[in-house]
DNA sequence: AGGTACACGTGATGC
DNA sequence: TGCATCACGTGTACC
């Protein structure tokens, strides 16, 4: 074997090679990493770990955030044909056969696991009892209400619920959902 | 000198110590990136590379869209007004330069002398108080409240009122006495 | 001086 | 067998 084998030569020039793609790995790493001190390999390592973690966290934060913030909500607004009453404007769908005159409006919004449930109508005897039931028939667990007496006649629900982790309803089949479980008792 | 002169074997032993940190924090990266196929070193710092690049990517479009769904939000201001009006109300137009983030949904109903006032919003401390306070100084006597937490952020506050004999007010021109009132203190 | 950090060449190991 | 990767000891430079 010659001092110099060939073989030797590609060994050292691969080695090489390789250090030098570490190394540029290295710089582009410590490229990455903000408020980097110690440009030392162990310390970029060091404080890259560090930073993706603290990424991490924060991606997982955001995401949280995002599917709390993002509420969809649907507002039926029915007829009101009560005397003083408002605006008869706005919104979607005609339910044509329905005579109710108790329900004047109800709304629904959901984030998350989180459902909020508003109901305008009429004061009726046993009606609140009513809707909280029909609301937890439905697979929703009341974690807080409240009912506004509005003038004499009327009054406003308010009810914050939570769903299982099965079920994922969107917001326009939930209040057709409750609305069509109200009909039935008015 | 010795052959192994004690200095000689501290430096082996320093630069054991040396690589064997390297080592750990190498195991330590990979742990960190998903997906890894590789556990080759430069594998693990290309691959670390690019999760990182793509970590903060999803940061900053998570933060810009953060961003703008609260300020997208503020346009669901409610159509609540009397016939005879624009029957685009949905659309809030421009309070440029304020930034209201914290208010996503005013909604207010006249009936008589009743008024029943629905605000979603972020929770925000003292915020009820100033709501109520902002309410009364508008000749408006509350007679019953509810606050309801929504979600971790986000609350729904509702509030009847009466309103005094001598004013009668639209509908509209509340919600927007109240909206400019809360622009105030966001 | 003593301590730290790096690049280098080299032998070994696994596909 | 080549080819790629690794750990090791060593020389060296910088404070």
């Amino acid at each position: 074997m010659r001092r110099t084998s060939s073989h030797a030569q590609d060994h050292i020039m691969a080695e090489r090679k390789r250090r030098e793609k570490l190394s540029q790995r290295f710089i582009a790493l410590s490229a990455l990493v903000p408020g980097l001190k110690k440009m030392d390999k162990a310390s970029v390592l060091g404080d890259a770990i560090k930073y993706l973690k603290q990424l991490q966290e924060r991606v997982k934060s955001l995401e949280e955030q995002m599917k709390e913030t993002t509420v969809e909500s649907v507002v039926f607004i029915k007829k009101s044909q009560l005397s003083a009453d408002d605006e008869t404007s706005s919104c979607d769908e005609n339910f044509d056969g329905c005579r109710e005159d108790a329900v004047r409006d109800i709304e629904a919004r959901v984030s998350d696991k989180n459902v909020l449930i508003r109901i305008h109508c009429k004061k009726q005897k046993g009606f609140v009892a009513k809707v909280l039931g029909e609301i937890e028939e439905h697979h929703l667990s009341v974690v807080n209400s409240s009912v506004l007496p509005f003038g004499k006649h009327a009054m406003d629900i308010t009810v914050v619920a939570q769903m299982g982790d099965e079920l994922q309803v969107t917001v326009k089949d939930l209040v057709n959902n409750l609305r069509l479980a109200f009909l039935k008792f008015m």
